[in-house]
RNA sequence: GUGGACGUAGCUCCGUUGGUAGAGCCCUGGAUUGUGAUUCCAGUCGUUGUGGGUUCGAGCCCCAUCGUCCACCCCA
């Protein structure tokens, strides 16, 4: 036991009886994404280093103190990705995805951050994201939030609280950062530790602060609202209107911050209360100037990633139904003519009935024993088949969920009989 | 990186001022020589996370370490 190996800190098993529930959440977003017209891309889940440091920016903890990074053997940087935006820029650049082109596309996959772990906090996270290139206009923001509302509705998550705000052009943002820097420190000495060191490293983050002594010192500070140019102001007001006229509630909240370097004008947070403090399901927002910066040509975008670990914490929450697919059959059999017929017979069933669910049993064992088995499988029926029937050519048919007596079906048609007995009720 | 709580059977947990470990579930077999889920009977379940220390004696006290959880920081 004490020497067994275990998975390293942070990084979780999902086992079969979570994972059901996992592939209801990925196919149902998978299914949202298809019918808004994304396509997937796959990109690697390590990049060269340098890609993460231009992208997500060189003083945010993430690329601080948060990164996998390590040598290649040829002593290269490699870092094993911290999200999922970087790659697929740096994916769209290398094929020329963006060259006067629109693109719409997800992603999928494992992220990795250097965190303590907490709830719904692990340093190997799984998401979904979705980026569309190449539209400046706020009609695809409001598209890009339309999905993600799609996603509540359609995977039965409620209580969900949209926020929103606006950090302005790249150069609106830098201005405004300079102002708030130099309000905050002229008061020095009502500013909390944290807040001193956020004066160097992310000023609009002070604004976040949970110190309810610094509230009065916020509330009195500048914002960025009123600093925006007449273009950001206009953008973020269509988005709203857009938001009023699909019926989409939120909350502006002007002291939201995403975490990297890299957004500008749209940000937003789907937020819930029943996480604990990591409360964010989902974030996203506009990021313009990355594909530049990245060295392709200026390419307008916005995205989304979500926390699939997260959403599986709520899905656990608010629902207690299992999504396991139940097992239709389990045939047990006796003898060892039975047991040969029976393998052969399992065969032509999935042949002949390929959404037909069989568990055929192995193992050997006494006949109460694979009874007992197909009870726990959670098959529906189990299939007989011993001596006595394959000596007359049936094969017994007991439900095993209800009082309904076995019945016994000639093997000549079992075929058609499953498929009449089985299969509606099965099919959704 | 900082702070707090907790590590006992595969799982959920009891363990009384320190006297060399228990229950339920699960699993296996039987009562019912070819019928599960209910019932009854029997059986397997452990280097008490790991390593030290105190003690005649440690699951219990002390230290270290690893891990889990929660919060801060930060973020999906």
């Amino acid at each position: 036991m004490g020497k067994s190996i275990q998975a390293i800190r942070g990084m979780h098993d999902i086992l079969p009886e979570q994972s059901a529930l996992w592939l209801f959440l990925e196919s149902r977003v998978m299914d949202v994404l298809n019918r808004y017209g994304y396509r997937e891309i796959r990109t690697p889940i390590a990049e060269m280093t340098e890609l993460f440091r231009r992208s997500i920016g060189d003083v945010t903890d993430i690329v601080e103190k948060e990164m996998y990074t390590f040598d290649d053997r040829n002593g290269e940087s490699l870092t094993l990705r911290p999200e999922g935006t970087a790659g697929c820029v740096r994916a769209g650049i290398q094929h020329g995805l963006f060259h006067n082109q629109v693109q719409r596309l997800w992603y999928r996959g494992q992220m990795f951050r250097h965190e303590r772990p907490q709830k719904g906090r692990y340093r190997q996270f799984f998401q979904m994201g979705a980026e569309a290139f190449g539209l400046e206009g706020p009609d695809i923001d409001l598209e890009i939030i339309a999905i993600t509302r799609r996603f509540w509705t359609e995977l039965g998550i409620d209580g969900l609280e949209l926020q929103l705000n606006t950090l302005g052009t790249a150069d609106e943002r830098e201005a405004y950062r300079r102002q708030l820097v130099d309000y905050f420190a002229a008061h020095p000495d009502q500013l909390d530790e944290d807040s001193r060191r956020r004066l160097q490293s992310n000023p609009l983050r002070i604004l976040d602060s949970k110190n309810p002594q610094m509230r009065e010192l916020i509330e009195a500070a500048p914002t960025l609202m009123a600093h925006l140019g007449a273009e950001s102001g206009a953008h973020f007001e269509q988005l709203c209107a857009g938001l009023d006229a699909l019926g989409i509630p939120y909350r502006i909240n002007p002291r939201l911050v995403r975490g990297l370097d890299y957004y500008a004008r749209t940000v937003f947070e789907w937020v819930s209360d029943r996480l604990g403090a990591q409360g964010t399901v989902c974030a996203g927002g506009r990021y313009d100037g990355l594909v530049e910066q990245l060295g392709g040509r200026a390419t307008p975008a916005v995205g989304f990633a979500m926390g699939i670990e997260r959403l599986i914490l709520l899905l656990e929450q608010i629902d207690d139904a299992t999504r396991l697919a139940p097992l239709d059959a389990y045939l047990v059999t006796v003898g060892e003519a039975a047991a040969t017929v029976g393998a052969r017979l399992a065969e032509e069933l999935r042949d002949a009935l390929p959404q037909f669910s069989l568990l055929r049993h192995c193992g050997g064992g006494s006949f109460k024993s694979q009874f007992k088995r197909a009870d726990r499988s959670g098959a529906r029926f189990a299939l007989i088949l011993g001596e006595d029937e394959l000596a007359r050519g049936v094969i017994g048919l007991k439900p095993l969920r209800d009082d309904a007596d076995q019945q016994e079906v000639a093997l000549e048609g079992l075929v058609a009989h499953l498929q009449r007995v089985l299969l509606p009720t099965g099919a959704e």
